[in-house]
DNA sequence: ATCATGACCCCAA
DNA sequence: TTTGGGGCCATGA
């Protein structure tokens, strides 16, 4: 039999869980590392949908450009910014500069 | 099998 | 900068 989705959101958990403290990385950057090009999408639905007592740093995956993936000033956007700054890594107006926090394995 | 829905991405206006 | 449209993949009705 071949039930390999669970194979793929195994990797993309272990992807994010590798991105270092303090560094961030997108939604497609990580299908990417994660050997699953053009999955970008589904990343986001795996996150949506992570145990809730994961410890996996999802508050480190942006959307391209360094955007925060929530809609501006909803509780989640509130959360993960707090995560990020608590993490020294600077958001303003909802994005972060990917040219000093992008995470390059 | 078709249709709609997302924590997406990219490019042209 | 914002908006629209096309392309993506898996999931659920």
């Amino acid at each position: 039999m071949r039930q390999e989705e669970p194979e793929k959101k195994a990797r993309i958990w272990q992807v994010v869980n590798q991105i270092p403290e303090g560094k961030v990385a997108s939604y497609g950057q990580v299908a990417r590392l994660a050997d699953l090009p053009g999955y970008a999408r589904y990343v986001g639905h795996v996150m949506k949908n992570l145990p809730p007592k994961s410890r996996i740093p999802w508050f480190r995956v942006l959307r391209s450009g360094g955007r925060i993936a929530f809609p501006k000033q909803s509780e989640a956007w509130k959360r993960q910014k707090a995560l990020l700054e608590q993490e020294a890594v600077k958001v303003s107006d909802g994005r972060v500069s990917m040219g000093r926090h992008q995470w390059q394995p």
